[in-house]
DNA sequence: GGTTGACCGAAAGTGCGATTCTGGTCAACA
DNA sequence: TGTTGACCAGAATCGCACTTTCGGTCAACC
């Protein structure tokens, strides 16, 4: 039995991260990284049964980093949960992250084949549980036509303009998600100033929520599946 | 010198476009456009010097059409330039012609390469007119930053929403259509009714932009060239 | 017991000649 | 004079043998 050490998958995953970036999924082989890492190739295989599984691990750190980061933010200021703060400060964060937004555009020769089955339901619940306490503290307008559609159509444009489309690449990130704010602010947002006691209560339970999430990300990372059992 | 009459192009672009819908470019064959019109395979080069000037009249004819629609529109009612009735009606529109969500859907293997340069060029200029058109006369809000940008990539998650995901797919169009309204009229419009005024001036001046842009589209249509030079 | 890299088989890639397809032409025809 | 479809050349596709790559294993080593 096996309990490698940490820091060397985090060393692992910081290679493999690299590679994805620089040469797409298929063309990083596993010797690669174990050669980036200075290991041998079986040391990786100690860490994760096979090579999905390598680079399902680096996208829930990334995934885990970046919900760390928003946590953060709310932490420092429980404002930041207001929906326009909340969706354009997301905006901005991901995009500084190469490899959650190469995933999010499911750049397909990028990745292989990596099904965030489990990962994306996960966030499903989480962005419904959002709009919910969003709504019920009345920080979200309650005359908006279906909601959840609305908000990811409103949100995708954004994050998919400058795939498209070269005619934006002028536009600087934080002028972008300025546009965003306005955007969710002017039609998700009722007028005048959210009560803060209802901020303070949704951040709490937001935060809770994505802290949960974390964890679950992070047990998911270094997890070594027992050996098979035997035939 | 050849004058192909009209009636038969048109023939070999609703062929053109139901083959092209069925197979993707690449798969039709000049020769079943042909057959499927019950003509000959050089009759159609009688009407256009090769395959891509084919499909690029389609394309025109298409837009065109679709112009048309909207055209039609606004001469029966004005209030239909207010942004938030313009694009959503234009969504609409747009949905139901399967070549031109196609097309700008920039389906890669269902077009090789029809490259639509001048004619999306002519658009932009057309989209930078009206915009100054509604902010001039107050029907656009005026403190919304970076207004081109703001519009499109607001516009462009409903466009793109049912391609990335399917987990939309239930909504029907016409609920799309209003929550893109909502989104307009809110983050875009200043409070209060719009000055009737200013709509039907609006109106007439892009009425008359349409109908230059639509007669651009028709005369590139049957455009048959001339017979090179000698060599 | 942790680590390694030679080794294996499957799968992907490559080279190339044979074959088919198809855009475009044009002599013949109506 | 308008229309056609047989014809041609170049491109794409196919078939196939050969080579290379690479994920994953495991006996040997430290």
């Amino acid at each position: 039995m096996s309990h490698p050490n940490r820091e060397r998958a985090d060393r692992i995953l910081d290679a493999a991260g690299e590679l994805l970036l620089r040469m797409g999924y298929r063309k990083v082989a596993v010797d690669d990284i174990a050669r980036a890492v200075g290991i041998g190739k079986g040391t990786v295989y100690l860490h994760w049964r096979n090579k999905e599984l390598v680079f399902q691990a680096l996208m829930m750190r990334e995934s885990a980093d970046l919900t760390d980061e928003i946590l953060g933010r709310i932490k420092a200021d429980p404002a930041m949960i207001v929906p326009h703060r909340m969706i354009s400060s997301s905006f901005l964060v991901t995009h500084r992250r190469p490899l959650v937004m190469a995933m999010l555009r499911g750049n397909a020769d990028m990745f292989g084949s990596l099904g965030d089955l489990a990962l994306r339901k996960q966030q499903d619940e989480l962005r419904t549980q959002f709009e919910e306490a969003m709504l019920r503290r009345g920080l979200i307008r309650s005359d908006v036509p279906n909601l959840t559609y609305a908000l990811n159509a409103a949100t995708l444009g954004f994050y998919l303009g400058d795939t498209l489309s070269d005619e934006f690449e002028g536009v600087p990130l934080e002028e972008k998600a300025a546009v965003l704010a306005h955007l969710i602010r002017t039609a998700f947002e009722p007028a005048g100033e959210p009560d803060p006691e209802a901020v303070a209560d949704v951040a709490a339970e937001l935060s809770s929520a994505l802290e949960e999430l974390v964890s679950g990300y992070r047990q998911g990372i270094y997890a070594h599946d027992p050996t098979r059992a035997p035939g």
